[in-house]
DNA sequence: GTGAAAGCGCTAACAG
DNA sequence: CTGTTAGCGCTTTCAC
């Protein structure tokens, strides 16, 4: 493997001037860049990334932290992440944590052991307190996540999930429905617990309270939405409705009612969260709050960049929210 | 940020010292390492990774090429070989090519820029005489995918995809089809023409013809699905079935036949691939041919981890071929 | 505009 | 078992 003083060597010229071709450097003679380009096209020459990372204490690397990439919003998200960031001239490292906080601190390690330049953090399982000691080492941008915490300071780029959960909340009261479970992904996440706070504010407007045994954790894919349809079921008082927190928790619930007969929406109204291509296969359709996907992966990737390369910066970028809406299809 | 020549001046050990400690090296005198470790608890020290990526001429990373991530069998295939590869402390580069050669190829230049230690291929585009130029760089391991040349010379991981398309067509010739549509993922994608292969056998059993207008390309979402139905519905002399290629395509025909009052299966069965979560979630259930898709992802990571650690030699690992079964729902 | 030289932070012979 | 030494391949002042 041919090095940058192998092309210097046969094209005649300094190490430094290869270096500046290879680099676009602008005020290179016409004759130089001439001779260093057909040395290096003869030589086969490829500039070593590693040395020019070590060099320049960059690694135009971003990781982005997940839970699981299979699930269906965060596939989609990753996706688009993916490439933007290859738009921008930057690589993606995938990082699932699978919700083990253990896991999501080594992810972050990538930032101090230099591997990555930034960290978009699109799951948190760890508290402030652990994540803002890494913030010194390169900055950390939230996706659709955040912090309970009054004193978090930390750039996000997400959706109004108070907004969303108060959206779906008014939209099944004012089908008249009184008793709505409300399901959580994982174990107590923030943003779930945002989107309940809106789902109360919809209750104290309608003069209603909200029966806290209705809520349902750890609802992340279609196989806990098939486990809560029974549990549901095995209630005493049955909830007339269900806010799953996502299609795929819906689309598992909603199956299982067709196979035992339940009526959707008639016995059981259910209303997803985020609008993918599922909410419109299942029958029947599936009423749910569209989030803007594709938009909420771009703004997180184009913001990251631009402090990286100090088109921004970090202190600057404070909360950007992108808007929500109801989508109303045939299971509400 | 501290280096390894903070820690030795602050530990009075010489750099070599604290590497090895850092290395884990056994053989260091059990004071030293207690000095190294107390410095570098001291200085918060962080070994730089580029620095020592340089050094090793390894990167401990692997590529994946995949289309793209969203889909539903890439987003699992690559969900797992994420999890494998951190389990055997390597990362995972997931590289979306979008089906464009010129990607494909830019993502193989990982290899030549070091910047990746080995790559898995779960897509090709490039013919195998663009991609075997990439060999002298590092290992190349094809996932699920083939060449159609005699001579290409490369391991791989994969199902029979000329068994999988012979048991679909068998199943539907069974059941009395004698037009069956077949779909192909892409547009000729290499292990969409070994299905294709093993369609025709079946045919050729059943001393059946196939109607080769009946093939057709570029079916890999839901949204093609769709379109699909409507392209079959056109058709002057209709299939009485149709093989997808894919749940996904399969759901989305599906979805659009219920809409249309069309009966699946009994105007239209519908065989899919994959067998994917909502295989289980379409009405009528899908029938498909399951593929061992953790299985495939485990294998390739677990093989191109061993071939770069030199515990198995490039060439020797040829084909491995893992087992797929048809399963039988209500489309067919 | 170009080259010489220093050094990014780490590892691995080698000698002791 | 430990330290000295010599780079890995590249970029970037700084003179010229």
């Amino acid at each position: 493997l041919k090095t940058i003083s192998d092309v210097a060597k046969l094209a005649g010229v300094s190490r430094a001037s290869v270096s500046r071709v290879i680099n676009n450097v602008p005020t290179v003679n016409a004759e130089i860049r001439k001779k260093v380009l057909k040395a290096m096209d003869e030589l086969g020459f490829i500039p070593n990334v590693s040395a020019r990372n070590l060099r320049i204490k960059q690694t135009r690397t971003i990781a982005v932290i997940v839970p699981l990439i299979s699930n269906l919003f965060f596939s989609r998200l990753v996706q688009t992440m993916g490439i933007e960031a290859e738009k921008l001239g930057y690589k993606l490292l995938i990082c699932q944590s699978r919700n083990i906080e253990k896991d999501e601190l080594n992810f972050l390690d990538l930032l101090k052991t230099r591997q990555v330049d930034g960290i978009v953090m699109a799951s948190v399982r760890n508290s402030w307190e652990k994540i803002k000691n890494y913030l010194q080492y390169g900055p950390i941008l939230m996706c659709n996540e955040c912090f309970l915490d009054e004193d978090a300071n930390i750039p996000s780029i997400k959706i109004d999930h108070e907004y969303g959960g108060y959206i779906a909340a008014q939209h099944l009261l004012k089908l008249g429905h009184k008793r709505i479970a409300f399901c959580i992904s994982g174990d107590d996440s923030r943003s779930g617990l945002e989107r309940k706070k809106g789902f109360l504010r919809a209750f104290k407007e309608f003069n209603l309270s909200f029966d806290e045994s209705l809520v349902i954790n750890n609802a992340f894919d279609i196989e806990s939405g098939r486990e809560i349809f029974y549990r549901l079921q095995a209630l005493e008082e049955r909830p007339t409705a269900v806010f799953t927190g996502s299609d795929e928790v819906a689309v598992g619930l909603i199956s299982e009612a067709n196979k035992n007969g339940v009526k959707i929406p008639e016995e059981l109204a259910v209303i997803g969260f985020d609008d993918n291509p599922i909410a419109k296969i299942i029958q029947p359709g599936l009423t749910t709050i569209r989030q803007p996907t594709d938009d909420i992966a771009k703004a997180s990737i184009e913001c990251i960049i631009q402090i990286l390369k100090g088109e921004r910066d970090f202190n600057d970028v404070k909360s950007i929210v992108l808007p929500i809406k109801l989508i109303k299809r045939e299971s509400t």
